[in-house]
DNA sequence: TTATTATGACGCT
DNA sequence: AAGCGTCATG
């Protein structure tokens, strides 16, 4: 049986992998010569146990420093050894100068054929036709080849340098020719980087990508290795199941513990029916042939990443308990990844279309593994609007869930696609209307257009032969199908409507019935100009027009439209006992980083495309088909309009942060601050004395057991006979902290409450009270899985804290600017707490508080309750882009 | 399961 | 096609 056939030379291939040594660690003694030669390693995240190390370099991998190691670990092997830490920036690691560094190297070895950038510091070349054009041109002697090329190791042939030469010099066979070649033209390439990029690699060189990465993991560093076809049933025989790329994980074990497999060789033996039978088709497929070296996995032609992401952990005692610390992180990360897309966009002239916000959190105080969820929406570029969007995903995750803290998050925009240059803004399709007021007011030009321009915009429809937008608006209107009124304000650049003005209004009418689909100038403008704004996106489309039929809701998506709708959904989702809030309700639409961005001008403009009028004015409710005027619509988002703001205490409040920096002092009251009057008591006071630490909620909600304690002598100051009552004393307090972890005492308590079996509660219940109840409505969804015994889950439970919590930093090293010194006293009806309060507490509080709320509705309207219920699960397992209003 | 951490690509449903 | 899971690696 001939296992390795090919029908004709021209299917077989010669494929490199190219692997950096120790990249980091490279990158890092190039930038520092003095490191060169001495054992060295690069960690990340310091504080902890000196770090983690990421790469560790050769000298010090001789002295046995393994990468699992803490850089703690590694100084007892190596007292000597090098430890660099990674740089950060924004309160995180920050891999630019590694990203940079492998750019460079790519750029080195995609010369000479089709190369895929397979990670940070890898590729695969396909240099099939380079090999072919070469072969004719092998030397004969081997004293000819050149000095890289003589150290190749050729598998299955003596494991001898000197014998190698003599292989590559003597092949007859076309395979073997061809991958010869291709030896050749790696050890070039591997020159040129060395020489050039001063860095040094390994590269595999055989038929198909799977053996290439084999085989430059074989010889390093700074060496080659051929997998001649020959070679292969020899090399698998003894070659660990777990080596082959895709195998290392589950799919590897499952195939060693169910079919009891060892090496690659093992699983060459089992049937095809077999293989398939257990892993499906595909799998199977695949499975059998990569057991005998073939992959058909072709290498793909591209050199920069597919997305760009960054993430950060707050594992421990560092887990973010409360939303101003999300959206401070949010925000930290929202910096970078706007850095490295605008460099993208710089570079390569692509711009990513979504934006992905990932969390980790968990759902109870205890160690078990947290839950992932990951939300996306259409990417709008901007440090403000990506902050904005991204909180906007984060806080829906967060409402839909009992989160009891954050333990990390992550954001990636993907979909990167090159545009072409010329873009409009939206504004292009405003007009005055006439006989409206006109309101044209100082910074009427858009703000926020960097990237575009009108005159260009312009000419691009007129290039489509649209015959001019007004025309085609004006016709779409007497189909009663859009209407889209305003006027461009000349060539100024002045628009009727700004968004920033208090005293003027805009009066125009931009409510829309129906978008109609097949021809739209909006549409057409958007399918010809796509630019940084990224492309439209029809949300939902609700369907014929008249009261109490879904709403037609078209959505630019890259417009501040996007995040306002986006909030408006996890508005609906959030505020079960809420409904028929209007935007100025939601906290979300008032924090610093999105209100900046809807006062921006160009954003309110922008804001014109989104015509709607969804799930924020009514839940689960039908609602009547409205049309909005610019005014009403700005104005139901929480702008600068009619309100008053001085008589807004939610205004005020987020106008107060607004206004001050990350760092402020808390300087306005407590009273000024939330328009609400503070109650002073003994634990306020102390509180603001600086001396306490620490809040814990010994008891339950509805309880009054509070407790704070002393930081200068770990005293307990009180611990009950505080009501939850009142409105919210503390805020400027509260705020303070908002970039502190608290391990709370109360964790441990609340702990034990969740570890309780479910049986063991209800049989001991005999209060009936809030606390037992929300209590009661945490616990039904995770009951099943403890299993163990109370005694010593609590037991367990209590060690590991205290381990955890103990041995961690202190938070504020990596929280960043809140010097705090005071603890918190919240006070507040947690009936009827509102949401802008709710923000400020720590997330385990809300869900406390969510829980309470729910139980009591469930008590009061139980049908309501089941309803509503029913209603958020079905919008929070929704796609986001199919939720509809009704 | 719990301090690896930060980043990618891709397949499945 | 949104969102999750798997695999890999400095």
């Amino acid at each position: 049986m001939a296992r390795y056939q090919f029908s004709d030379h021209a299917e077989l291939r010669a494929v490199s992998h190219i692997d950096m040594d120790c990249f980091y660690v490279q990158v890092e003694q190039r930038r520092n010569p003095e490191l060169k030669g001495k054992p060295t390693a690069v960690v990340q995240y310091n504080p902890w146990k000196g770090g983690g190390l990421i790469a560790v370099g050769y000298e010090a991998r001789a002295r046995g420093v393994k990468k699992q190691m803490r850089g703690d670990d590694a100084r007892e092997h190596c007292p000597d050894i090098n430890l660099v830490t990674v740089p950060t920036a924004h309160g995180k690691a920050d891999l630019t100068i590694y990203r940079e560094a492998g750019a460079e190297v790519v750029s080195i070895l995609s010369r000479k054929g089709r190369c895929e950038r397979a990670s940070i510091d890898e590729v695969y070349l396909d240099l099939t036709e380079a090999a072919k054009e070469r072969m004719a041109h092998v030397p004969t002697n081997r004293d000819d080849l050149h000095a890289e090329a003589q150290k190749s190791h050729v598998l299955g042939v003596t494991p001898n340098v000197s014998d190698a030469s003599s292989w590559l010099v003597s092949r007859t066979e076309y395979s073997e020719q061809l991958l010869a070649a291709a030896a050749l033209i790696v050890a070039e390439l591997r020159e040129a980087v060395r020489m050039e990029a001063r860095f040094s690699c390994s590269a595999g060189v055989a038929h198909n990508k799977m053996l290439a990465k084999l085989a430059s993991n074989m010889h390093k560093p700074a060496q080659q290795t051929l997998v001649p076809l020959a070679a292969v049933p020899g090399l698998f025989e003894e070659l660990p199941l777990k080596k082959l790329r895709q195998l290392g994980g589950k799919l590897g074990a499952s195939l060693e513990n169910q079919l009891g497999l060892n090496t690659a060789g093992d699983l060459m033996r089992v049937p095809l029916e077999r293989l398939q039978d257990m892993h499906g088709k595909n799998v199977g497929m695949w499975l059998f042939r990569i057991s005998r070296g073939l992959d058909d996995d072709p290498v793909n032609d591209r050199v920069l990443p597919k997305s760009h992401g960054c993430s950060k952990t707050f594992p421990g005692r560092n887990a973010l308990a409360d939303l101003p610390a999300v959206r401070h992180w949010v925000r930290q990360l929202a910096l970078e990844l706007d850095q490295r897309l605008e460099t993208d966009a710089e570079q390569n002239g692509r711009f990513a279309r979504l934006l992905v916000a990932s969390v980790s959190y968990h759902t109870e105080p205890t160690l078990a593994s947290p839950h992932g969820v990951s939300k996306s929406c259409p990417i709008a570029y901007g440090v403000d609007r990506i902050t904005a969007d991204a909180f906007g995903l984060v806080r829906r995750v967060l409402s839909d869930c009992q989160a009891f803290y954050v333990t990390s998050m992550g954001l990636s925009a993907t979909n990167l696609q090159a545009t072409p240059e010329k873009t409009a803004s939206i504004t292009t399709f405003l007009r005055k209307v006439p006989g409206k007021q006109s309101a044209a007011s100082d910074g009427g030009a858009p703000t926020g257009s960097e990237t575009t321009d009108r005159g260009e915009g312009e000419t691009a429809l007129d290039e489509e032969g649209n015959g001019g937008l007004r025309g085609q608006v004006a016709a779409d209107e007497k189909e009663g199908t859009a209407q889209i009124e305003g006027e461009r304000g000349g060539g100024s650049g002045e628009y009727a409507e700004t968004s920033t003005g208090g005293e003027a209004r805009r009066k125009t009418e931009v409510g829309a019935r129906k978008v109609k689909r097949q021809r739209s100038p909006l549409r057409d403008w958007l399918a010809a100009a796509s630019g940084p704004r990224p492309a439209s996106k029809v949300i939902s489309t609700g369907g014929s027009e008249g009261k109490g039929k879904g709403l037609e809701r078209e959505v630019l998506a890259g417009t501040a439209t996007q995040s306002d709708a986006l909030k408006a959904e996890g508005r609906a989702a959030s505020e079960p006992a809420e409904c028929g809030r209007t935007g100025a309700d939601d906290p979300a639409l008032q924090s610093e980083e999105l209100r900046g961005d809807e006062i921006d001008g160009q954003h309110a403009l922008e804001g014109v495309s989104c015509v709607e009028r969804g799930p924020d004015s009514t839940v689960g409710e039908e609602c009547e088909d409205v049309q909005l005027t610019l005014e009403e619509w700005i104005g139901d988002r929480g702008g600068t309009d009619s309100r008053s703001a001085a008589a807004d205490p939610e205004h005020a409040s987020c106008e107060g942060r607004g206004r001050t920096s990350e760092n402020e002092k808390g300087a306005a009251s407590s009273a000024e601050v939330a328009g609400v009057t503070a109650e002073p008591t003994g634990l306020s006071d102390l509180a603001k004395s600086g001396h306490a630490d620490r809040l814990d909620l010994g008891g339950e909600l509805g309880e009054g057991n509070v407790a704070i304690e002393d930081r200068n002598n770990g005293e307990e100051k009180a611990d009950s006979g505080f009501e939850w009552k009142g409105a919210l004393a503390e805020t400027a307090t509260a705020r303070q902290v908002r970039n502190r972890v608290e391990a709370p005492k109360s964790l441990e308590a609340l702990w034990q409450k969740a570890a309780v079996p479910k049986t063991d509660v209800q049989s001991e219940r005999t209060v009936e009270d809030q606390a037992g109840a929300s209590r009661e409505g945490r616990r039904s969804t995770q009951s099943k899985t403890r299993k163990r015994s109370l005694d010593g889950h609590v037991a367990d439970a209590k060690e590991k804290l205290q381990k955890l919590w103990s041995k961690a930093p202190s938070a504020k090293d990596e929280t960043g600017p809140a010097e705090v010194g005071s603890g918190i006293t919240y006070e507040f009806d947690w009936q009827e707490v509102d949401q802008s309060t709710l923000d400020e507490l720590p997330l385990a509080i809300q869900a406390e508080i969510r829980a309470a709320q729910r139980l009591q509705m469930q008590r009061q309207q139980p049908k309501a309750a089941k309803k509503l219920e029913k209603a958020q699960h079905a919008q929070s397992i929704k796609p986001f882009f199919q939720r509809k209003s009704r």
